[in-house]
DNA sequence: GGACATTTGTCCGTATGTATC
DNA sequence: GGATACATACGGACAAATGTC
């Protein structure tokens, strides 16, 4: 009968719920780190009193959070707690409604610029010269590469995130890239940008860059204006409304 | 053999990151709204050529991020599309070493005020009477309930969720409740709060609705700086640097 | 390179709990 | 309350990936 083992279960809450939570304890009571490795599945199921299937389904929950991370054929460890569940959380709601993604992008782009904007004061405060020189390498990477191209991308990002990097606030840098890689995603729906918007904003980049060296927080608050300009007109040509 | 319905699999992805995917696609093709139904498990079993536990474990994954609601007993539902995975993210985060939360706090704080010093033109552009009644509403509310009360502490979220209404932004909406829950339960990690900080955030909280009422920015932004003082000031103390 | 143990990925069958009508 | 539909949970078995010797 083994009745012994689980007679019944009178908790109200899901088990896999249970599970996920005791998971979540054991990382921090334990004082396990990003990359720190975890017991195997087996010895998490006679841990916590759950089946395999009970086990795993929680796991992937906590996976989904990078909470975790899963090696097919080498265990589960500690994941990087990186912000790619709301990239993911985002981008799908940007590509729910073709039709209204265009206040989706509009919503983002808002925020992308506060940060950038908002931030313009204390970035000017804490910028040094090593950290002018890296924005000054990636604004001239950007215009040497081709438009569209993915060296050219790959720049645009390291742009924006060595912009937040004065600033030492790890959160303010983790946002602004998963922002950018949402819009990266979505803002193509509006269709490919020309030429001229392309040199817009490369002056844009420019301008942020010589505003920074001149510590000129006006002077770079405007150029931060100029670089959502395009795609603001993008945005308010393919509104409905 | 049915060697004609799936033979090998030469794909290099995994069984179950392919049913997410098209769990996805599928919601976004039929133009499924938050809270439509989804076919049920076994259905979908059939319909992607996948076990049960494949399909549940997708499933969860997608869970985690609010894609998809399961209700037990009923059914699977397109989700709401929140931002509470990005709560769970930030909060374990938080939570992880008790001697560094210090730093994620501060982080936090950071953004913020980023977010409402950041939008303080804006927000005051577009305030309307209404705005500002609903906003006494709520600091009055705050005023009145017990420090640290469940209805004080309800109406304190209610207050900085309006303040951001009138920018019609549902990201910046959400992002912010986002970050005020995060910081409900992390903060509390620093210890009670006194009753003269207590009084000190009142102070603020009466001072942003007055200048919102005077369109005065500036007025505005300070208020919002000593709404935040007294949490920087417990960060500073409890920063062992 | 090859053999082997370890660990996660996938599948199946069955029983139970829950919501809805 | 009963019947039905559905998700939750269990346990066993085999496949696939990884690491090691």
């Amino acid at each position: 009968m083994r009745s012994d083992i689980k007679p019944v279960r009178p908790d109200r809450t899901l088990l896999r719920q249970a599970v996920t939570d005791r998971i979540k304890t054991y990382i921090i009571d334990n004082r396990l780190r990003p990359g720190d490795s975890l017991p195997t599945e087996t010895e998490l199921c006679d841990a916590l009193n759950a089946s395999r299937s009970s086990l795993r389904e929680a796991i992937k929950t906590l996976s989904a959070l990078d909470i975790v991370e899963v090696r097919h054929g080498s265990g589960t460890f500690v994941g990087r707690l990186s912000l790619s569940s709301l990239v993911e959380s985002l981008t799908f709601r940007g590509l729910l409604s073709p039709g209204d993604d265009v206040r989706a992008l509009r919503d983002l782009v808002d925020v992308r610029q506060l940060f950038e904007e908002g931030m313009a004061g204390r970035i000017i405060d804490r910028l040094d010269e090593a950290h002018v020189a890296s924005l000054e390498r990636a604004a001239a990477e950007l215009e040497r590469c081709a438009p569209g191209s993915a060296p050219q991308i790959k720049a645009d990002r390291q742009f924006h995130r060595l912009l937040m990097e004065p600033l030492g606030n790890q959160l303010v840098s983790q946002l602004t890239t998963a922002f950018w890689d949402v819009h990266a995603i979505v803002a193509p729906y509006l269709g490919m940008s020309s030429p001229q918007e392309d040199a817009e904003a490369m002056a844009a980049h420019r301008a942020m860059v010589e505003a920074a060296r001149r510590r000129d927080v006006d002077a770079f608050a405007a150029a931060v204006v100029q670089h959502y300009a395009p795609v603001r007109r993008r945005i308010a040509a393919a509104d409905p409304g």
